[in-house]
DNA sequence: CTGTTAGCGCATTCAC
DNA sequence: GTGAATGCGCTAACAG
């Protein structure tokens, strides 16, 4: 049926086929007025079932759906969330995000989810874009300190709380971990091992939580008293490929030279750095001992299943959709920040039985 | 301003500090009317500079934000995409996303991105909930046949274009992949190298793009005129964890009745077999072969890099959002159904270089 | 219980 | 070039 493109026949079908049907045209259709079609559909109760009836007839002839857009002009109320991911391709994140949608999508929010992919530029654009849209709450795994920006939007209505990231004070709210207990963790672990010299991967200039990490293993590693050597190595950012990188930059290593064992500053980039490793017939844990961070679904999974710091992403995306809809319905006063534990979760890349590498 | 509910002191920051200021505020601030900041804000070359300056200085001191639900409404044109990914897991649709929202955004469209997760109620909910919302189009990846709902969509004003799926006739739009040749690649492929027993791991029964691989392989299988056995594996779901547990069987069954070659019907199931097979001491390709689809780019990035199929998603996701956007703003008609062909892409799994198991 | 009315914030007429 | 008036679709307040 589409037009040919020069002088077609009456012109494609995708354009305007129909009206939208609005209350109006219900209230007409059953023979009542709008005031009372409103009723049928936000307040059943106030209407004689007669009436309700016919009206559901003429919602379901006719095919009506709301209009969300004038609903909301009208009752000032978008039931609205936005939700602000740090980085989609975390599997973090996603986890994060089921957390949200499962506790708030049931109490008849709507999420709108979007990804900075870690540019601040694209992070400003979709608060905005929140922001014009009226969302009630946002939730924002944000990249660097943007505590006066959520204050701003504090202050236009609109409720906040930051994940992954710890706040402070009174206005804005958080959900976060406690990653210098987290480095701790790790560290204390692979000295328990025995490991003596160990190989931190991240870049604690970027993101504070990276340096919290570091924070904590340095901690644990003063703490020991014990002659350690911990060295950083800086990935070009926390994924797969730039922990493959790093894993290449090892193996070109003498092995007298390389770190006996490595502490990841996320899953990620540790499953990169194994992949090369066993490639490179590197034994793991035997010549070198690797601890991710997150406890993503992959770690688990790995050829060599990976020892991880485990951040309940799924708890931590639920406690934050919670935290905002109490503040959003008014209800008692909850803690304004949640700390979350973080968990060792011990697999086979550092205690791991005798395997062969590839 | 809430008082605390036990005569606490000054409750929370958190609900209505400020009334969201509205163009009236702006007007009345700069003293020109209502309707001239609209035009400074949509036709600024209307206005004359001095005022124009005037304007956009309140705005920015009173920190005036749109309200997109109030201009939707008066416009009745939402600015808005929706799209429906029918697994955010599979890094295959998040890159199709990122292909849709690197095409749409750049050109003022905001995308709502939903999840169906594979269920067919949340995917119902979800395009009511895009419908309610008014979005101009909605690109959606569907689960199952939803051909009829697409229409009843068309026919409210709202375009449609099925990603991943292939749709006919006039009324909807879709971008898809000719799965069946990819099928006939990978099994040809298999067939080149020598392999007469050959499982595919998938369940043809739940998604068509699942059965048109399977019966591209046997198209393939029966032009070659080999004696082939070709059996089939049903997986709960095409996930790393449903990979892994067929993994667990093959690697259960006396080698002599394994297959000597695997097409699995995606990649996060290859990846997941490849784990369990190669963690048994399997070698990969030299016992057993695989090769997966979609060539996601863990498949380059995996023990053993794997063979596969390779689905141009970000091209694909750029192409629906070509056509949807194309559509609506009326331009020229364009193809309704794009279909893009797939690639074979070689890789160790197949063809390795002697490597040892783990 | 039901119909009528006003107005949410904005863009767009139309006069001036 | 600018201001006043109008109405998008809906809900809430009120009158009947």
């Amino acid at each position: 049926m589409a037009a040919g493109r020069h002088g077609g026949r009456a012109d494609s079908a995708l354009r305007q086929v129909g009206r939208p049907v609005s209350i109006k045209d219900v209230a007409r259709e059953s023979g009542v007025s709008p005031g009372t079609v409103s009723n049928v559909l936000n307040h059943p109760e106030r209407v004689t079932e007669a009436k309700r009836l016919r009206v559901e007839e003429s919602v379901r002839r006719l095919g009506f759906v709301r209009n969300e857009s004038a609903r909301h002009l009208r009752t000032g109320n978008s039931h609205t969330l936005g939700l602000l991911l740090l980085d989609v391709w975390n599997p973090f994140f996603t986890e994060m995000a089921r957390g949200v949608e499962d506790w708030a999508f049931d109490r008849g929010w709507t999420i709108l989810i979007s990804n900075s992919a870690r540019q601040p530029t694209r992070e400003a654009i979709y608060l905005n874009l929140f922001a014009e849209r009226r969302v009630d709450g946002i939730i924002v795994a944000p990249h660097g300190d943007i505590t006066e920006r959520l204050i701003d939007l504090q202050n236009r209505g609109i409720a906040t709380v930051m994940a992954d990231q710890r706040g402070s004070g009174d206005t804005t709210m958080s959900v976060s971990l406690d990653d210098v207990h987290g480095g701790e963790l790790a560290a204390t672990h692979l000295l328990q091992l025995g490991h003596r010299r160990i190989s931190f991967i991240g870049d604690p200039n970027q993101v504070t939580q990276v340096r919290d990490r570091l924070f904590g293993a340095t901690k644990a590693v003063a703490a020991s008293n014990l002659p350690v050597q911990l060295g950083v190595l800086e990935p070009t950012d926390l994924t797969v490929a730039a922990g493959r990188d790093i894993g290449e930059m090892i193996v070109d290593l003498p092995p007298s030279e390389r770190s006996t064992a490595l502490f990841a500053s996320n899953d990620l980039v540790a499953i990169g750095i194994m992949q090369i490793l066993l490639r490179a017939g590197v034994r793991i844990p035997h010549e070198i001992a690797i601890v991710g961070y997150d406890d993503i679904e992959f770690a688990r999974q790995s050829t060599v299943p990976l020892t991880s710091i485990r951040q309940p992403a799924y708890e931590m995306g639920r406690s934050a959709a919670q935290l905002i809809t109490a503040a959003l319905t008014g209800e008692p006063p909850t803690p304004r920040h949640v700390v979350f534990e973080p968990e060792l979760v011990i697999r086979e890349s550092t205690i791991g039985r005798d395997t062969d590498p590839v």
